[in-house]
DNA sequence: CGTTACTATCTTTTTTTGAGATAGCCTGAC
DNA sequence: GTCAGGCTATCTCAAAAAAAGATAGTAACG
């Protein structure tokens, strides 16, 4: 059974003529007949009724159900693909706590104003976590910290963070060995970049890190940086969002220790569905008027 | 698009091998790789990741649920025409009051216990209207009281009806002409062929059809042959079935007019359902079994 | 009774498909 | 690091199928 002999079965079930059907469908006469003819072999039923009126019969009938949601799927389907102008379907994002909390908003407002039949679906986790869902087609894109290494990904970078170090009360220098030491640090949970800086911050200050606790959520974090329960490290546009709301201060790191980019990445965009590929070009707008910014800062 | 094309690409993106695909499927390694470069062209994505493990790309995944679709509709087609023993679909009967009324529900209930997955619907009417049913493809089959004249019917005489004069007090020979004239007659609107017997009887008597009213059910038109209304002609079996329930008094006629036959019309079998060709069947069945009682009767 | 319009059938040409063989590539083991 | 094994892409040839045209037969209409 082709979905051609089935479009031609419905034009002429819809137009009750062998000819109308096939100047609808770009094709001759004789070619609908060996359509029909197949496909009522195929079935074992006689689909349309010839003698006299040409009507489909009862088992035509019931087969013209199934035939339009066959139909229905394949045009769909290529719409998801060829659809000009709007792109339809669904796209996954999985990004990190900090650049959904801050940096995505915009750009998904942007994004849906451009394609609002877009169904948006976030993922949030550790970049170590987010390569794995990448990777296991559980999202279309991720934002990372830090370049991936697999060659075949296709790599954009998207925002450029600075980490500060963020404590309960206002600093001006770098808090001492000591203190640093009989400090906790508060991070995200196994896998996320920014742990490995405050990791290899503590290792510049040659402390051994050791109390590191583990948060999954940004405000249980803050809220307890700001209780006094220890120090973090953030991207500074992270904690400028929410210093309104907690009583936290922020000391700038060494550039080697402070600079992150923030990376999106997704495979070839030849595997790109239409709102990726249009996602990614939402971006890489953001991005060009986004950078100017960063740099004069 | 083709199906096969797309039955390929879900073998692939299941089994993550083109191999593994191309056995499944009775086919060698080539035509996979063929239908689904094809897809691909046809598509302008990639759907396949080919580089390291063979797993479907965000496009692909997109397409898995489309082609879930489109498949799951053929294959429930399929098996609408070609499944095995247990029918499925839809059987859109067409039948008379009376018949449905009596006859029908100990063979609807015989064919459901037979195929108790098809769905059965019941339109009612006189017969002109069902003939004008089954013209234009609103039922599969009619039970109608005469012959169809149309050549390219499939007919079955399905049972015999004797017909009988109904009124509200005890009969034991026809009405007078002169209380036939002064009485009403009851009857189904426009298009009952036992209102022609009806005409029938009364012209046999020198009387003129006059005053004939019509009634759109079985129960309203007995409820007043009972409250003393007028007459009607109805099938012995019909009566019998609802006399405990009205105070009515039946007349036999004489064959030539009481004899009707209730036949069961449907186009040629070649256009039938596998639904339609099972409740025929059924219908032959119960005929056969019905028919010694009504001769011996 | 003839005309017209429609479908079935036959034939030819073109296109597509299926299968086999082979080359290249990646993976995993030693 | 190298080699073997398995996997996919590509090429080729044969077979099958589809498209288009021509023709004949048939039902509807005036």
């Amino acid at each position: 059974m082709q979905l051609k002999s089935l479009r031609l079965f419905m034009a002429v079930a819809e137009t009750g003529s062998f000819v109308t059907a096939a100047n609808q469908l770009h094709t001759v006469q004789s070619n609908v007949t060996a359509h029909i003819k197949k496909l009522e072999d195929e079935l074992g039923v006689q689909l349309i009724q010839r003698a006299g009126r040409v009507r489909p019969t009862s088992a035509g009938l019931a087969l013209v159900e199934y035939a339009e949601r066959m139909l229905t799927a394949h045009d769909e389907a290529v719409s998801l693909f060829k659809g000009q102008e709007k792109a339809c379907g669904r796209l996954r994002i999985g990004a990190m706590e900090t650049t959904t909390a801050v940096r995505l908003p915009p750009i998904l407002a942007a994004y849906h104003a451009a394609q609002p039949d877009v169904d948006i679906q976030i993922k949030t986790g550790p970049t170590a976590e987010l390569v794995e869902l990448l990777l296991d087609g559980q999202v279309d894109c991720v934002f990372v910290a830090g370049r991936l290494e697999h060659s075949r990904y296709h790599l954009l970078k998207a925002f450029s963070e600075q980490l500060v170090l963020v404590g309960s009360t206002p600093m001006t220098t770098m808090p001492s060995s000591q203190e640093l030491l009989t400090s906790a640090f508060l991070a995200f949970r196994q896998g996320c970049s920014y742990r490995q800086r405050i990791e290899l911050l503590l290792a510049s200050h040659g402390v051994n890190a050791g109390r590191i606790f583990e948060f999954g959520s940004l405000d249980a974090m803050l809220g307890c940086v700001a209780a006094g329960m220890g120090y973090t490290v953030l991207p500074r546009g992270t904690v400028e969002a929410h210093q309104h709301r907690f009583g936290i201060h922020t000391l700038e790191l060494p550039s080697s220790i402070a600079n992150v980019d923030t990376y999106f990445a997704a495979f070839e965009p030849e595997t790109w569905t239409p709102a990726l590929a249009s996602f990614a070009d939402t971006l890489r707008d953001a991005v060009v008027v986004d950078e100017p910014q960063l740099t004069a800062s």
